[in-house]
DNA sequence: TGTATCCGATACATGGATGTATCGAAAGTG
DNA sequence: CACTTTCGATACATCCATGTATCGGATACA
C-alpha cells in the first residue's frame, strides 16, 4: 500500500522515482487513455517494477489524481504568468494569444485533462475538486476583466463580469473539444481568439470601455 | 466472432436481443464509463450470456460504436425536428430553448458522448466519423441561420454564417463540459441560452436583422 | 564508517476477463 | 408439421492484472 510516513525520513530517491512515475504516467495516459492503462504499463514506461508503484501509490486512481494536480498546477501558474504580462490596460487580442498559447499548446495534456473530466463526472468527490479548480481559474479571469473594463463595458446578455469570465471558460472548453478531434492547434488558436473577441466586445472588434 | 450474414435469414429474435444489448450497454456505459465496463457486465444487465454478445458483436469497441451511432442519429433527428418547428423567422430564444431541451436533457447521454469523444480522440478513424457527424450538425445550424438572417446580421468577428454555426457548436460543447461536473441541467439551459444570444446578436439582446 | 531504516525488485497466489468450441433450443421455411 | 438454419447458453482454456509478502541493496544519519 502507499506509505504515508507522517514523520519518517524524506528520502531523496523516493521523490525521484515518484516524479519518474508521474512523468511516465503522463505519457502512457495520453497515449492510451486512463482506463486502458495497467499499473504495469506505467511501471515499464518509467523503468520500475510494480513494487515501486505500490510503495508510492495506493491505486491507479490515486496516481491519476496526483498527476492531474501536478500538471494542472503547472498550467495554472503559466496562465497567471501570461495574464500578469499585461499592463493595466486589457489588450484582448494580446492576452488571448498568450493564454491560448499556454492552454492549447499541448494536445497530450488536453487528452489527459478530458480523461480526468469524464472520470470526475462519475465521482462526485473528484468532481468537487475539479469544480474548485475551475472556479479559481474563472476568478482569475474575472479579476483580470474587472481590472480593465467598466461595469457597462461587456455585452449585457452575459450579465456581470462573472458571466463574461464563465463565457471565456466555456469558449475554451468548446474549442478544446473540436481540437481533440481535428488536432489542428493552429486553427484552434485563431478560432479561440475570434470566439473570445466576439464574446468580450460589442461586435466592432474592439472591447467596449468605460465612457470617459 | 460477430456473424456477418450476407444472405442469411433475418431472424426476429436477433434484432430484439441486439436492441436489448444496446439498451443495456447504454445504461452500463453511462454508469461506469467505457473502459471500466466488461463484456459480461453488459450481458448481465441485458439478461443474456456472453454467447449472445459474441454472436452479435465482435468486441466492446464495436458495440460502443454501434451504440453511439444509434443514439447520435436519434438526437440528430430530434434536433432537426426542433429546428423545423420554427417559422421562416428566426426566433433565437425560442429556437435555443427547444434545441437546448433536446441536447442537454439527458446527462447520461452526455456522459456516453464524452466517453466516445475521448475514445475518438485517440483513434483517427473513429475521429473521422465523429467529425463528419459534427459537420452535418453544424451545417444544419448554418442553414437555419442563413435562412433567417442577412449577410451582415451577425457579429463580424465570427466571419460568415459558417463561423456563427461553429460558434454555436463550441458554446454547446463548452456548456456540456460544465454540466458534466455540476449536473445542473436547468442552469446549463439558461446559460447556453445567454451564451448563444451573446454570440448571435449585437449585444442588444435581440438578433440583428437585414436592414429593410 | 557503521548501522538502522527505507525503498523497490521478485515471486506468488488469486481473481477476473477474454475468446472459442460445442450443443440444445428457438424460429423460420416448405 | 417436419426439418433445416440460426441463435444463444454453457463449459473450458488461456491470459493478464492485481495485491501482498518477502528480501537484498540503497540511503540517510550519527
Amino acid at each position: 500500500m502507499a506509505v504515508e510516513q507522517a514523520t519518517g525520513r524524506v528520502t531523496r530517491r523516493r521523490v525521484r522515482t515518484r516524479a519518474n512515475l508521474l512523468d511516465a504516467a503522463f505519457a502512457v495516459f495520453a497515449a492510451k487513455g486512463f482506463g486502458r492503462v495497467s499499473i504495469e504499463e506505467v511501471c515499464d514506461a518509467a523503468g520500475y517494477s510494480r513494487g515501486a508503484f505500490y510503495s508510492n501509490f495506493g491505486s491507479l486512481d490515486e496516481l491519476f489524481f496526483a498527476l492531474y494536480r501536478q500538471r494542472a498546477a503547472l498550467i495554472a501558474e503559466q496562465v497567471t504568468e501570461a495574464l500578469a504580462l499585461d499592463g493595466p490596460e486589457l489588450d484582448v487580442p494580446a492576452s488571448v494569444a498568450r493564454v491560448a498559447d499556454v492552454l492549447l499548446l499541448d494536445v497530450d495534456w488536453l487528452l489527459v485533462k478530458t480523461d480526468f473530466l469524464v472520470h470526475a463526472a462519475r465521482h462526485p468527490a473528484v468532481a468537487q475538486t475539479l469544480l474548485e479548480h475551475r472556479e479559481r481559474l474563472r476568478r482569475a479571469i474575472e479579476d483580470r476583466l474587472a481590472r480593465a473594463t467598466g461595469p457597462t463595458a461587456l455585452p449585457a446578455v452575459l450579465g456581470d463580469v462573472g458571466g463574461a469570465a464563465r463565457a471565456v471558460v466555456a469558449a475554451y472548453d468548446g474549442v478544446t473539444t473540436q481540437l481533440l478531434l481535428d488536432r489542428d492547434v493552429e486553427h484552434a488558436r485563431v478560432w479561440l481568439g475570434q470566439l473570445l473577441t466576439a464574446l468580450l466586445t460589442d461586435g466592432s472588434g474592439t472591447p467596449e470601455r468605460d465612457p470617459q
